[in-house]
DNA sequence: GGTATCCTTGAAGCCTACTTCAAGGTCAAG
DNA sequence: CTTGACCTTGAAGTAGGCTTCAAGGATACC
């Protein structure tokens, strides 16, 4: 597929697809006739694993890092001091506080009657959690 | 407690919570005898909540409109069309992705020998899902 | 063969979320 | 009573991630 395609299938506009082109995260092949970028299937889990990565604060060379990985199959044999494990262990932790919150956002939606949790109760237990061990040092994730 | 201490408990840099105070995210206290700031347990609540919204990619003002809510307790009888509804709907599609992500993600700091999942197996599954359901107009979330 | 829609490129611009700066007040320890 | 760590403010600066611009080529339809 061409840009364009390849952005309305993943929910972007084809401005992105064309910047993280740019960028090399994606790598299409070229139409020979016109120059035209070409994009597979496998684009497409690339650029929903970009969104979903960057939906979660994970910065461009880094994600270029991880695809880089998996062009190679190169099992990310990284002690648990890189960046990245670092990431992983805060991702996993913050999925929990993430589950909790999408249920709230989804009983938006369909109105759950009164055993909706409120918002407060989950503000209330976002702030009675474990002091999520950050030490100093610059932020990691997003910016 | 004042700033960096709540800082320090969220995770955050001192700069971040004046930052969002400034913003109207947080409204601490103030001690009268010198003008300091003076946040509460709930204050930590709200700050991890606005983190976790962050990573989502939710920006400023919605995270404000969300505690505005929290504050007054009201409802959000929103219908299902305001963007943050429309949000409520993409997270949950994307929890699911993104517990595949953290699977992934996880498996690397413990190495799980050999049934550890695959990055290409990721990729590959996020290729073939449902094509996220956007027809137009500007992207929601993350900039 | 217009013209409308898509594609290419590099460079410049914009926006958000911080971060830093500058000037100054507070306060506990020595 | 000075040093150092912390606090205040508003304004200006920075960084990352797109987005837009400008100039031009490709393709398709009428």
């Amino acid at each position: 597929m061409r840009v364009t395609e390849l952005a309305r299938a993943g929910g972007v506009t084809a401005e992105t697809v064309r910047h993280y082109t740019r960028e090399g995260l994606l790598r299409p092949q070229r139409d020979p006739r016109n120059g035209y970028q070409l994009y597979d299937e496998e684009a497409l889990g690339r650029l929903r694993l970009i969104d979903c990565l960057r939906s979660l604060g994970v910065g461009l060379p880094e994600i270029k890092q991880i695809l880089t990985w998996a062009d190679q199959d190169s099992p990310p044999v990284v002690d648990r001091h890189t960046p990245l494990a670092e990431q992983g262990r805060h991702i996993c932790m913050r999925i929990q506080e993430l589950q909790a919150i999408a249920r709230w956002l989804d009983s938006i939606g369909h109105d759950d009657g009164p055993e909706a949790p409120s918002l407060k109760q989950l503000i209330e237990s976002l702030g009675s959690e474990q002091p999520a061990i950050v030490t100093d040092g610059p932020r990691i994730g997003h910016q």
